[in-house]
DNA sequence: CTGTTAGCGCCTTCAT
DNA sequence: ATGAAGGCGCTAACAG
C-alpha cells in the first residue's frame, strides 16, 4: 500500500502538499493540485484511516445502543444511522443490551474512556442520573423527549402523539380505550401514561387498568391480548397498540376468534411498517429510517446541543 | 487522558515494560508488572486505540454486509456478530445492501482498500466471480455453502435439510408439497430449488411451478400466499416455508379463511423463532446468532480458511 | 528481564 | 504557495 510519502515523491511535491489536496485546504497552486490527483489515482492511493485518526485524535467510532436486534424498530433505526454513518467514513459500535444495565454501562464507559466519539442511545433503562454523569465525559444522543435538559436528542412527544390519537378514537365515538406498550418504564412510556390519564380524567372516562397490557413488542404478543380481551366481560372498544407488529398480531388474532375489526375492536397501530400498509392497520406514522439519520447527525455535527422534535402523521385506513 | 509514557514514568519502568504487561507478553518481573497494574489502575488509563491500530497495522474493523435491518433473521445473525465483536475489541461497519450490486461493491472496495480487516457477507446478490477477485486483496466470510471453494464459511447444507424437511412431510403422507422462499437467486435457494426438483423425481412425485412461492419474507407474504393457495383447484396440502415470519402469517391466515392446519394445509417453518414456538409451528431450528458468532470468529482468526456447516434440528409442534 | 529507539502514516505549525 | 520537521501513542526490534 502507497502511503502519502510515495505519493508526494511521484507527484514532485512535500507530503504538506499532498496533505492539503487530500483534505481540500486552501493556497495548492492549480498544476500541484493536479499533479498530486493523478499520482493518487495512478496508485489507487487510499489514506490509512489509523493514521489520520491518530494525528486528529478521534476515532471515528460511533456507539449505539439497542435494547433488541430482532425488532422491526430498531432495525429501521439502526438502518438510517448504519447508511449516514457510512456516508462519512463514520463506524458503529454496536451495544445491544437486552435492558441489562450492565451493558449500557459498558457503553458509557467506552465513551468516557474515548473509545468512541459518540454514544447515541436508542432506548435505555438505566436513571437518568447515569447519563448526566457521563455527558462531561463525551457526546450522548437519545431518543427520547428530554427537552428542559442539556442534552442532544431526536425525539417524539408521545404526550401529544398519544392524545393525538386518544381524541382520533374518541371522536369515532370510543369511551373504552385502551392502550398496549412494549414496556412500562421508559421516557416514552411515561408520557403515554400520562396522556392517557389526563384524557381519562379530561373526558371524565373511567380508567380501567385492566385495558393496559403491558410487554407487548412482537406480533405473538397480539394473540396475548386478544384472549385476554375475550376473557373481560367489560372489553374496550379500542386500543391503541404502541407497535404495528402487535397491532398486525391483534388483528389477524381478532379475524380467528370472529371479533369484527373496527367494529366491535377498533386497533391503531404506531409506526407505520410495510405490514400496518399491507393490512389496513391505521397507524401513526413514525419515520425511523429518517430519525436514525437525524440521531447520526446530532452524534458527529459539530453544535453542542440539538434537540429535533419529529412530528407523527396519522395514516387512516380501516382499522378504526 | 494519561499516555503510555505517564504510566512508565509513575512506575518506574519503561514504555516497553508497560507495553508487555499491556499485552500479556513474557519476561517482565512480578513487582514491576505489579507496579505498573497499580499505575494504570490509578490512572483509569486506557490505551488510544488508534495508536495500537497504526502501530499493528490493523484496521480491527470488520464489514457485515446484510440486504436488510428489518428483518429478524439478519437482525439475530447481526446479534451473533456484534456481540462477540464487542468482546475482542473488533467495531462493525455495516453495509445494507438492499440487493443492489452496487453496495456490495462498495463493501468490497473496503476490504481492498485495507479500510476494513475482513469482510462478512451474510447474503449476497452478487456473482461468484466478484468474491473471487476481491478473496486475493482480503479476507472475506460467507454465510452460505461454498465447499469447494477455497473460502471461509459458516453455512448450512440446505439441500440435506430440504430433503429431510421434504421427507417429514412425505412420511406424514404428503403428495403435493409446495415451498416459499425469499428469492430465486442466491446459493441457499438454489440448493432449495434443486432438492426440491430431486425429490419430487425421486418419488415421481408431479412438478407443480405454481407450488412455489416467491418473495416471502415478512408476516404480511403469508397473506399473498394463503390467497393464492384458496385460489387453487388443486392446491398443495402442504408447505415448506423458509421462514417462520411467513409461516406465521399463512397459520393465522389459515384460521380466518377456514383451512384447518394441519389437515388441509401443513405448515413447515424455518429459524425456530420465538413467534414459531410461540404460535406452535413446526420447524427446523436454525441457530442464527450461534452462526453469526462463527462468522465473527473466522473473519478475525489465525487460520486462513475454514469451512463449517451449522445442522439443523427439526422441531416437531402442531402444524404438520 | 529491561530499556532505547526507530518506525507506523498522517496532520499541522512554523518558517520561507 | 510550499516544504521541513515535530508530534499523535503505541509496538517491537535490538542491545544490553
Amino acid at each position: 500500500m502507497a502511503n502519502i510519502k510515495d505519493i508526494a515523491k511521484m507527484a514532485g511535491v512535500s507530503v504538506t502538499t499532498v496533505s492539503r489536496v487530500l483534505n481540500n485546504h486552501p493556497y495548492v497552486s492549480a498544476d500541484k493540485k493536479e499533479a498530486v490527483r493523478k499520482a493518487i489515482e495512478l496508485c489507487k492511493y487510499q489514506p490509512n484511516i489509523n493514521a489520520v485518526h491518530l494525528s486528529i485524535g478521534k476515532t471515528y467510532l460511533i456507539g449505539v445502543v439497542i435494547p433488541f436486534s430482532n425488532h422491526p424498530y430498531f432495525g429501521l433505526l439502526l438502518e438510517g444511522i448504519a447508511n449516514e454513518a457510512l456516508k462519512s467514513n463514520y463506524k458503529l459500535v454496536l451495544f445491544q443490551t437486552n435492558y441489562e444495565e450492565l451493558r449500557e454501562a459498558e457503553a458509557l464507559a467506552m465513551l468516557k474512556d474515548k473509545q468512541i466519539d459518540a454514544l447515541i442511545i436508542c432506548s435505555r433503562i438505566c436513571e437518568w442520573d447515569m447519563i448526566d454523569e457521563y455527558l462531561s465525559y463525551g457526546r450522548i444522543i437519545l431518543c427520547e423527549d428530554v427537552r428542559g435538559e442539556n442534552v442532544s436528542a431526536t425525539f417524539i412527544d408521545h404526550y401529544k402523539t398519544f392524545t393525538k390519537a386518544l381524541t382520533y378514537l374518541y371522536d369515532k365515538g370510543h369511551k373504552k380505550i385502551g392502550y398496549c406498550i412494549g414496556r412500562q418504564t421508559g421516557t416514552n412510556s411515561k408520557q403515554r401514561e400520562l396522556a392517557y390519564h389526563d384524557f381519562m380524567e379530561k373526558w371524565d372516562l373511567p380508567f380501567e387498568p385492566a385495558y393496559i397490557f403491558d410487554e407487548c413488542l412482537h406480533v405473538e404478543d397480539g394473540d396475548r391480548v386478544v384472549q385476554q380481551v375475550k376473557k373481560m366481560s367489560d372489553p374496550p372498544s379500542a386500543l391503541l397498540v404502541t407497535s404495528d407488529q402487535v397491532a398486525a398480531g391483534i388483528v389477524t388474532c381478532c379475524k380467528v376468534n370472529n371479533i369484527s375489526i373496527p367494529e366491535e375492536l377498533a386497533i391503531m397501530g404506531f409506526d407505520n411498517q410495510p405490514i400496518a400498509k399491507m393490512m389496513n392497520i391505521t397507524t401513526l406514522e413514525i419515520p425511523l429510517v429518517e430519525m436514525g439519520k437525524n440521531l447520526f447527525r446530532q452524534a458527529v455535527e459539530k453544535a453542542d446541543i440539538s434537540q429535533k422534535e419529529i412530528f407523527v402523521e396519522l395514516i387512516e385506513r380501516d382499522t378504526v
